[in-house]
DNA sequence: ATGAAAGCGCTAACAA
DNA sequence: TTGTTAGCGCTTTCAT
């Protein structure tokens, strides 16, 4: 087992110094051509390819970005970090992909990725870290993806939810609805406080009045829409439309109201956020609000590197255009009087 | 901006040699008690924490792996990947993680991943991957996750599909059924092919023929099991029961029931394979094979760590216990002959 | 138990 | 345009 060729191998097969053969393989500096194509030839005999940890040794950059998200499997973080990924790659940095469910895990993170400098920069994915309990390292650029607002000097991209909410609670109110109730996520998150005041001012705009046992406070989880649904329609049995925070929930809502005799969407019509895959094979097809967390991982890392490369210092703080609403079966005009 | 403090900063803080402080951080050295302790103390007066670019440079190992599958979002991908990440970083290890949809890109991240020497092993999660066209490096350990077989010297990682097949098919048959109908996923992947040979050889253990044109292939998304069915049906109208290879084609096949003015499971049994999220709100609650993929991804990472930290040569292969039934309520008895 | 010297493979800064 | 000299921050080896 012999070991790999080095530069200075590759100096010694071109007769040159192993800093003209540094030059070539950085190929910016001016190097004579027939001595490149010296060194290229010498580079090819050996097979040799620089090693990409003593560049990051002399240079003090490892060009790799740690992305660190609640975690791997939810469809949105997984697109968030699926774009973040090719950006990367297309800008010749690779991701170090940790998952931390609670604050403290992250927190366990910083140490190996940050304090032993294994990353030039970091993308966090996960919508409620908070800036006290976490300290958070302002060595290294850092880049709050899917939530804003955060203290400190962190760079953020987040969807514009209060619009996108917006929307989606106006689709209710257009198709006649009256009694629009509302499905929350956890509201110490961000994006779920942002999408309930886009819900709740869209009800006051259209002159109607924001009940609180109207909304409910889930999880993301099929199983709060499930619970939410029961407890709006015990307090509304008038109820005719939910707007809830994810499509999980969404499902959740839709078995509920099955289960409460009613019919979805020809009493109850239920909106999602996300569009989730196999939305359109759910029963009905699910009436949603199509997130692009591609491009939100996408710009996030392209923020981020720029960030590093050229030791940025003020935030950046992008807010994407909401999401697109996909209208599929499970909402409908609001029921006539005559049907309840 | 000053500098980060480095073994030789902490070294004159406590008066003495950096070696002796490199004994201390990588602690299994014997170092009187009281040096360590002057040390440690000027290890935290300064906040010194180990620079891993320098470790990995003067050790030749990263502790880093690569983790290359087709996509980041496919739940069971995320989930092999969420397993090998948790693994590696009880190991202290960390992963660098790419997707590679074809073997062309998977090939151009072999240089930069192991040419360059940024990783100490790597696992691919890729279902198809032929070794003709994608001359994978020997020299690092090389695990493939969730198919077997690989020509070279790779290890691989992998569920007993054959068995869950044969699982899932004898429940149709114990149920009564007479006329199953397969649904496979592109028979070049090895899941795929193994699943076929376990429902063919539990239709043929119970005496029954094998049709040809009772199996379809497919491409694991719900609309090839939409169309799959479809055929399935034209060409057997009498079909009762359908195996499909995963959960997307499954829910493919109960729209295309239903679509076709049948009940399922009353008059069609579907089962699938994943049990992925939300598989049980699906209408109806899908019956299906469990898959820890999760544990997958573990042992993977696991045997490849100990293959970089044993400089191991011989290839194991690891097959995993058989997925695990499932049911709920798209299976039921096969209908009596009056039922059609 | 501790220290000195050398080197991992590269880039940076300067000199020629 | 090319070469020389110093590191980058650590571990390894060999002395002491």
């Amino acid at each position: 087992m012999k070991r790999n060729p080095t530069i200075r191998d590759v100096a010694r097969l071109a007769g040159v110094s192993h800093q003209t053969v540094s030059r070539v393989i950085n190929d910016n500096e001016r190097v004579a051509p027939e001595t490149r194509a010296r060194i290229e030839a010498a580079i090819a005999e050996l097979g040799y390819s620089p090693n990409a940890i003593a560049r990051s040794m002399a240079q003090g950059r490892t060009f790799t970005l740690a992305c660190i998200s609640q975690n791997l499997t939810d469809y949105t973080f997984a697109s968030i970090i699926e774009g973040a990924e090719t950006e990367a790659r297309l800008q010749n940095y690779y991701l170090l992909t940790s998952s931390a469910d609670t604050a403290e895990e992250l927190l366990s993170l910083l140490e190996p990725l940050v304090g032993q400098r294994r990353v030039d920069a970091m993308m966090i994915v996960h919508p409620y870290i908070d800036p006290h309990i976490v300290p958070l390292p302002t060595t290294i650029p850092m880049v709050f993806v899917g939530s804003h607002k955060r203290a400190g000097s962190h760079h953020s991209v987040y969807l514009d939810n209060y619009a996108s909410s917006c929307i989606a609670t106006r689709h209710m109110l257009e198709q006649g609805h009256r009694v629009v109730a509302h499905i929350t996520g956890p509201l110490v998150e961000e994006a779920a406080i942002d999408r309930k005041r886009g819900y709740e001012d869209t009800l006051r705009a259209a002159g109607f009045a924001v009940l609180e046992d109207l909304c409910v406070e889930g999880d993301w989880s099929a199983s709060t829409g499930y619970t939410g649904f029961q407890r709006l329609y015990a307090a509304h049995p008038d109820v005719t439309a939910i707007v809830a925070q994810n499509d999980r929930m969404a499902i959740g809502v839709i078995r509920a109201v099955r289960d409460a005799g009613l019919d979805v969407p020809g009493q109850i019509s239920v909106i999602g956020f996300d569009d989730m895959p196999l939305a359109s094979y759910f029963d009905p097809p699910l009436t949603t609000m199509r997130q692009d967390m591609f491009e939100i991982g996408r710009t996030a890392a392209r923020l981020i590197i720029h960030a590093v490369e050229n030791g940025v210092v003020e935030q950046a703080h992008i807010r994407l255009s909401p999401a697109q609403l996909i209208v599929r079966n499970s909402t409908t005009h609001a029921p006539r009087g005559g049907d309840r």
